[in-house]
DNA sequence: ACAAATTTAGACACTCTTGTCCATTTCGTC
DNA sequence: GACGAAATGGACAAGAGTGTCTAAATTTGT
């Protein structure tokens, strides 16, 4: 290993080029059969590698499963993340807004590839690796929930809403603008973009009537002021 | 077959008795297991019946499982049926009613053994088996979510609530009253009945902000009078 | 073009599971 | 107590999957 010396952390290119796929046809074989259903000749032939590649770069089954599932929690965070950064802070149009982050928060999270294999995993795998989905839970909900409600407080203190307990509103902005695609959800289906529209436009109307100021910011304009009931 | 006459539907008694293990075993070992990891000799001690019987009564650990999601299906519709029959149509205190209300549906249908159960089988093999989902999710979404639609129509008719769309208002509703279980959910695990009454305390509260009459019924006697459902 | 590392295909031993068969025992009923 | 139906346990063949090993082919960096 006189080579570790310049690129050091690079391994050959190639090589990566098998890991990914492997981790992608891997993912994609273990959400579809589940960890028992699944084998590795599938997934040797989804990824277009042979067996004994997968053994090499992984190990042994359950390594990969636990890979995959990190890397999954990894980049699901990272995109939850992404998008929570484009909260409306600052609303022009409030409702268009959150419909719009509720979208974009279905759409690049919850709804797309990694969301969905993840999710599929929890549901299906999470009894049987506590400590696994422990670690998920710590990272996934327990960071991105309180950064949400964290959102929503400052959307209530800045006079926009009218919210008590921001964790509970940012809970139930979630259950709202997801309110039409559980049944989706449930079978593993994936909802189309005019779905997702519709449900996130249904749940923030709703969450609006529920925590919006009854007058808009349009006409007055100091409702911060007095506004608590 | 001469003593057909009198028993007639009556099958043997302990004959019974078994059946009803064998399924109670296999729904927990399918459930825990999946349908791959699961396996008959495993179903067959967690019964306390010999490997044989199950093969005897079910054929094959594919009909066996057929036979599951069905038995579930039927006892978590009727579940959900009995359970609707009590939504508060004449509400003293709408709050409190329908608080009451969400924790019945949550307790007697969703987070029990049969809802637990069902809910698992269709996430993890709802996509393998199209057919006899899709025979789920027309005998229970499909019936269960109009028959909320109407009752809360009716009460909306009877001036209590202020819902312009029945059917969204009634996903809204569920989704609001299990919002705070949605984790939980996930994980497999079952809330105990604190988080369901808090989850139903704080959706329900909620709901009523945004579907609410302005004023409630206390001030004005006659709302009664309109309504005619 | 060379040398090292990686990938490949196939064979292999081993284990686990399904579903069947059968002789024996137990159970329920009369 | 006797009869028939059902349950039992254990053996069994067949198949599938895991993980290892090998020699040959291919790719990669230099």
């Amino acid at each position: 290993m006189k080579l570790g010396v310049s690129p050091d952390i690079i391994p050959p290119r190639g090589h990566e080029a098998k890991r990914v796929s492997i981790m992608d046809a891997a993912s994609e074989v273990f959400c579809r059969e589940s960890f028992a259903g699944a084998n590795i000749d599938m997934i040797a032939a989804e990824a277009g590698v042979s067996r004994q590649t997968i053994y090499n770069h992984h190990g042994d089954k359950e390594k990969l499963f636990v890979a995959i599932v990190r890397d999954l929690t990894e980049r699901c965070n990272a995109g939850i993340f992404a998008t929570i950064s484009t909260f409306p802070d600052q609303p022009k149009d409030l409702e268009a807004d959150l419909i719009a982050f509720a979208v974009r928060l279905n759409q690049n999270c919850i709804c797309n590839r990694d969301g969905k294999f993840l999710r599929k995993l929890i549901q299906t795998e999470g009894e049987r690796y506590p400590e696994l989905f422990a670690e998920w839970r710590e990272q996934g909900p327990g960071r991105t929930w309180p950064a949400i409600a964290a959102r929503f407080a400052r959307l209530a203190h800045a006079g926009f809403l009218d919210i008590d307990d921001p964790d509970v509103a940012a809970r139930q902005f979630l259950a709202l603008a997801n309110a039409e695609l559980q049944t989706t959800f449930m079978l593993g289906g994936t909802p189309d973009e005019d779905e997702v529209l519709q449900s996130a436009t249904h749940g923030v109307r709703t969450f609006l009537r529920a925590f919006g100021k009854r007058q808009p910011a349009a006409s007055a304009g100091k409702q911060g002021a007095l506004a608590n009931a």
